[in-house]
DNA sequence: GCCGTTTTCGGCCCGACTGTTTTCAGTCG
């Protein structure tokens, strides 16, 4: 039996208890059966006894040994023959939980989509206690809306949200301080909606002018300190705004960031030390409230060192403390190893990145257009490449502060072959191995073509090692636990490439990588100046995966990093 | 349903907002 089908299972009857109005408690008790064996990192059959674990009981248990023994859950079949299947997707209506869900099955006989919107129609909401005119309008309305509403939002559409609404915050006179909170602020890949946290002692006047300022579409929620909105970018996406009394900044946007989970431990924390965190402070004993200059004080608040807002997730981050300073950082990165020049597709010339990398006190770069079979991107034959690589190295004579190393981003073609002969690879410093063409092909031959490249001796590091595109493409799904095991056995570098486009390798994979001893690189794929910047939402997504310094390779010294290369 | 070096029963994070009530339940983050 899966791991996986066993956490699934568990959540699903939650979800079928929700929707039958069970106790919240007993349903979030088997969400938290499922969370315990997510995060114990061991498989099944290393698990001696489910039981033991902190969160899984007897009923719980008792499912967890059905599956294993017979393969299905007798709870979750009872509660489906309970419960229509048509209500699951009613949970997703805004505004609508378990509760209300069980009421109208119960007294309406609602069991789908179709019967709810018949019975809105029908006028047969608003005769229900507890519901009223407002409901069944605002019922009829989001059913309307279902399938044309965005589910989550990459991170690259919400940045120019999040850079607009900045600019609207910073150019209200009465805004003391504000920030981005929520996922966002975690650098979650996917965003559902952004959270803004602002500061003021004129909190009508601030929301006046932010609600006059804003493409607004719709006004979901408008109160003294929340305002919910619905805004018209390239998509319309909810924003909610958070008005808080200056001094309560700090609590307000570390409760605001989340994550859920992080929350629910540090205040179970806060109890234990007889304290109360609310998003306006911290109660004390005596009841004063404790506020804050700064996260770092709040979190020396409780005896915890500053707990960055990339591993604020599942809790674990509070068992994890002593790794926190081991985590890569952005000024740990010593240089970035994957760029392109106006030699094939970039913006800017050589001279222009190295001044740019420069200024980022990069100690090293590499320069790595493509190879000639990417004729869209201008892609170096290979006398243009050996040509390109003895101007490198006659500029790198003239730099006393960076090591400009030559290399090249040389595709890995649709038969399998490599695009340069090793006679041509052995000249450089440094060659990336990527795939950009025939995503479809099945996974045999995607895995057969990236083991040519990783059986290369010349080759050094595989990049974008699935080709995804976040929230818009899978890439071309090769195996990775395999990929990763070639890349540990032939002493390969894989890639987390910062682009916000990109970032692949996703969390579970660099996760996985590192476990098995997989070195990394961050690297921006910069095709101009300002892209070099994106390395900090890379090295902000390997502290997620809690990639560590050691394992990226381009925190290390030059002199460790050519001694890698050479064996 | 789960948990317990003060507890085997009574808690389980905390507060805002909405729409329904005439003091509060449900939902959300």
């Amino acid at each position: 039996m899966n791991k996986k089908i066993i956490i699934r299972t568990l959540e699903k009857i939650a979800l079928y208890m929700e929707l039958k109005g069970e106790n919240p408690f007993k349903v979030s008790a088997f969400r938290k059966a499922a969370q315990a064996l997510e995060l114990d990192q061991r498989s099944l059959d290393e698990i001696d006894d489910v039981t033991k674990l902190k969160g899984i009981g007897k009923g719980t248990g008792d499912v967890i040994l059905d599956l294993m023994e017979n393969g299905k859950s007798s709870v979750l079949e009872e509660l489906q023959e309970e419960v229509p299947k048509g209500l699951v997707p009613l949970m997703k209506l805004q505004g609508m939980g378990g509760k209300k869900i069980a009421k109208l099955y119960k007294e309406l006989g609602i069991d789908s989509a179709e019967s709810l919107k018949q019975a809105c129609l029908d006028h047969q909401i608003q005769k229900l206690p507890g519901f009223g005119p407002k409901s069944e309008e605002k019922i009829l309305k989001e059913l309307m809306e279902f399938d044309s509403k965005p589910g989550r939002h990459p991170i690259w559409k919400t940045e120019e949200a999040v850079e607009f609404i900045n600019g609207v915050l910073s150019g209200i006179e009465e805004v003391s301080e504000y920030s981005v909170a929520g996922s966002y602020r975690r650098t979650k890949e996917t965003s559902k909606d952004l959270d803004f946290i602002v500061a003021t002692a004129q909190p009508a006047i601030v929301k006046e002018q932010l609600l006059d300022a804003l493409p607004i579409q719709e006004t979901i929620a408008s109160g003294d300190t929340k305002v919910s909105v619905t805004v018209e970018f390239q998509d319309p996406i909810d924003i909610d705004f958070r008005l808080v009394a200056p001094e309560e900044f700090v609590t307000a946007l570390h409760h605001f960031t989340g994550s859920k989970d992080h929350n629910v431990k540090m205040r179970q924390l806060a109890k234990s030390q007889n304290k109360k965190i609310s998003e306006y402070g911290v109660e004390q004993e005596d009841g004063t409230v404790a506020t804050f200059a700064s996260e770092a004080d709040f979190y020396a608040h409780f005896g915890l060192p500053f707990i960055p807002p990339t591993v604020r997730e599942d809790g674990r981050e509070l068992d994890l403390l002593d790794d926190i300073s081991k985590l890569v950082d952005l000024a740990d990165i010593q240089g970035d190893m994957h760029m392109h020049t106006t030699w094939s597709d970039g913006a800017h010339s050589l001279t222009e990145m190295i001044d740019a990398c420069r200024a980022h006190n990069y100690n090293y770069m590499v320069i790595t257009d493509h190879s000639e079979y990417l004729k869209v991107a201008n892609g170096l034959t290979p006398e243009r490449l050996l040509k390109q690589n003895a101007e490198i190295r006659e500029l790198n004579e003239k730099y006393g502060d960076i090591e400009v190393l030559s290399g090249t981003e040389m595709d890995i073609l649709p038969d399998g072959t490599l695009d340069f002969d090793d006679s041509v690879l052995e000249q450089l410093d440094f060659v990336i191995a990527s795939i950009h063409s025939s995503f479809q092909q099945p996974q045999e031959q995607i895995m057969a073509r990236l083991l040519t490249a990783m059986k290369n001796p010349h080759v050094d590091m595989i990049a974008h090692p699935t080709g995804r595109i976040v929230g818009q493409r899978g890439g071309y799904d090769p195996d990775m636990e395999q990929l990763l095991d070639w890349a540990k056995e032939y002493g390969k570098i894989v890639e987390l490439n910062a682009s916000p486009y990109r970032l692949d390798l996703a969390v579970e994979h660099l996760e996985m990588a590192q476990e098995k001893g997989v070195p990394v690189a961050i690297n921006t794929d910069a095709h101009a100046i300002e892209q070099l910047d994106v390395m900090a939402i890379g090295v902000r997504h390997a502290q997620k995966a809690w990639l560590k310094k050691d394992n990226v390779v381009n925190t290390w010294p030059l002199e460790k990093l050519k001694e890698y290369l050479k064996k």
